[in-house]
DNA sequence: TTTGGCGTTGTTACCGCTAACATAGTCGAA
DNA sequence: TTCGACTATGTTAGCGGTAACAACGCCAAA
């Protein structure tokens, strides 16, 4: 019964003019896909009773469900997103700005996000950074032309354009999450005085001063904290500088050397060698920005003959895969990085079913010791 | 000037309704946001003219173009991208879907993409598939009510669902790119019936086949292939499909060997056990479905003090940073992981802009040889 | 002076869908 | 029988842009 004659509404362009008046202007046709309409005149209603089906089909009668359903199906009917969202306001699509995809680290949370919200029907759109504020600004100003339902930003460190948008987006409603950090307030700066956005992540500053704390105990004092060769970084220096503040507040020395940029584990190879020479005095620990750096290092003791730990400790940061493997194993900080993101998708899926703001989560991390520390 | 009484533009719900007459219905308001009409009022125009300057500034008047611009700064205008994608039918948004994000290979095919795309002002909407046809399947459906510009999928195995809706999609003028594939049609199969889709990758069996080409030559005459953990990745079981036929037709011996699931370091240590003591005679070169499982194996022959190669050889694929870090040095095989995503960007921008379909492009990729097969 | 072209801006209708209100029809209680 | 509550569907008017066409002023050519 999908080809009954139906009452022709009178907006339908399908068929063909049937030159019956001027036609006022050339017509613009749709791109040949169905639409409620379609559907609507293939099961004898009207477009309405088919967008009430498709949104609660409780609401129609059941032999006009039937028969929508068929017509559906009959039609091959995509719902129309933009149309949808632009006469209902309401958007199933959230926008994450990550610095970089290809960096584990993210590409894992994105996974998490992804795995949280395709769970719960809502869409990912993605753009990278490139770590650079500039092109996050830039970013933020494309995505927000989708008026996505929330916003997912790196790190807490925008640049004022950005902020100003993100400041608006929130204010409108849109719950806007900082993730992959968790910082106080900063008194005394401009970002005190403003609202400041739900943040899953952790506190970089802890686990900088963590990691001291760790070499400190086994007796260093004589360390190296190696940085980042991606500059804006910011989450990696600040780890060094608390790492920094902690070793130098017990009494120890600190060394901070910056990696080449380039392949990860060459430059923490590279980066042996200045430690094995560095300093006022022999450096017996080495805090790295990430295990990738550590575990070059690692390698490199290894080919070189350098005892670790006994002649130089080694710490990573992140626990890579790779890291438990090698001998000795790695010993490192683990982090959430699935985890944020999927935090980050249950948060966002509360704040907008309840309608209240997220709440700020501070996800755990672990400092796992293992043999490049001396167990 | 942007405040000077401008002439009122009947449709405008901005002012209060002045109760001049039944209000017939209550207005839905917008979200608060900008629009083309609030910029238009304030530049003393009307909104057409704003959309027009938006995307040709160069067709108003240069003394218009100064107060809309003013205008654009002083509103904080975000273009509705909904609204003009529906008015307009262009989309500047592709849609991509991947197995997983997490996977490095994927990771730097999608920041590829991001790049590619980005940069030249489109947007990437990304679904992960889990490797799951059937959530491709629904993943498809979802993103096709953006009306994406064009639709990337990995592979080229799809449910048939899924092919219909790539097959309308394609039809209706959105090009279709299947990634990390290059296979030639297939005949006497239903998928050489169907017209198929432009393909950006490169061809597994042509792989599978150099690596047992490449172990068969150093002399080894009992292989093994060490299949992924991951049941659905098609395109590693034809790999070692390949590689069988391949050592087989050289009168070889090949035993085919799955990974467990898992970590995938972990997993190749396991398999190292089956290795050594499987097959009708004592294996001596193995091959496996990624560097993971093949570093895995071995660290855990340095561990048990099995010489490699000369006690077996090793080869990876995917050539991870880690692989060349080991020692000896694993030999793998070069991707152009991060190339299939920036040529798909190109091929993408091609078709759009020429209107011509997507040509199909074999990417290169090299065996390496190193120390783990005795270079 | 008339005419036509050009440059610039405006008017109208429409993209596909949904909110709000309106309208039939059904059924039970008064 | 009448009324009201309730169910199921329809009508209208947008959402915020853009395509197509119209119109206006200006200036040069006829």
């Amino acid at each position: 019964m999908l080809t009954n004659p139906v009452k022709k509404s009178p907006s339908l362009t399908l068929e063909p003019p049937a030159d019956e008046g001027p036609t006022p202007r050339q017509a613009r046709r749709g791109h040949g896909r169905a639409t409620l309409q379609t559907v609507a005149q293939a099961a004898g209603v009207t477009a309405i009773t088919v967008s009430r089906f498709l949104r609660a089909p409780a609401v129609v009668a059941s032999d006009t469900a039937l028969r929508i359903k068929a017509a559906l199906a009959h039609t091959g009917y995509v719902p129309n997103k933009q149309a949808g969202l632009l006469a209902s306001g309401v958007s199933n699509m959230v926008a994450a700005l990550l610095p970089n995809l290809a960096n584990s680290i993210f590409a894992e949370t994105a996974q998490g996000l992804s795995d949280g919200l395709q769970a719960a029907g809502y869409e990912l759109l993605i753009a990278s950074t490139g770590y650079s504020l500039e092109r996050e600004e830039h970013q933020l100003r494309a995505v927000l032309g989708w008026h996505p339902a929330a916003l997912v930003v790196t790190g807490r460190r925008h640049s004022a354009g950005a902020l100003k948008l993100l400041v608006a987006a929130q204010a409108s409603g849109t719950p806007v999450i900082e993730i992959w950090d968790h910082h106080p307030p900063e008194h005394g700066t401009r970002r005190a005085a403003r609202q400041h956005f739900t943040q899953i992540g952790f506190n970089h500053d802890d686990v900088g001063r963590a990691m001291a704390q760790h070499l400190l105990r086994a007796g260093h004092r004589v360390l190296a904290y190696v940085d980042s060769g991606v500059a804006e970084d910011y989450r990696a220096h600040e780890r060094g500088m608390a790492f920094c503040t902690a070793a130098q507040a017990a009494g120890a020395h600190v060394v901070v050397i910056s990696a080449p940029a380039g392949d990860a584990f060459d430059a923490g190879r590279q980066v042996l060698g200045e430690l094995l020479q560095a300093g006022p005095a022999r450096i017996t620990a080495a805090a790295f920005a990430n295990d990738h750096l550590a575990c070059g290092a690692l390698l490199e003791a290894g080919r070189r003959r350098v005892a670790v730990p006994a002649q130089l400790a080694l710490l990573g940061f992140g626990d890579f895969a790779i890291s438990r493997q090698l001998s000795p194993a790695m010993s490192s900080v683990q982090l959430p990085r699935h985890a944020i993101g999927e935090q980050t998708a249950r948060s966002i899926l509360n704040a907008l079913r309840q309608g209240l703001p997220a709440v700020p989560v501070a996800l755990p991390w672990a400092l796992v010791v293992r043999g490049s520390t001396g167990a």
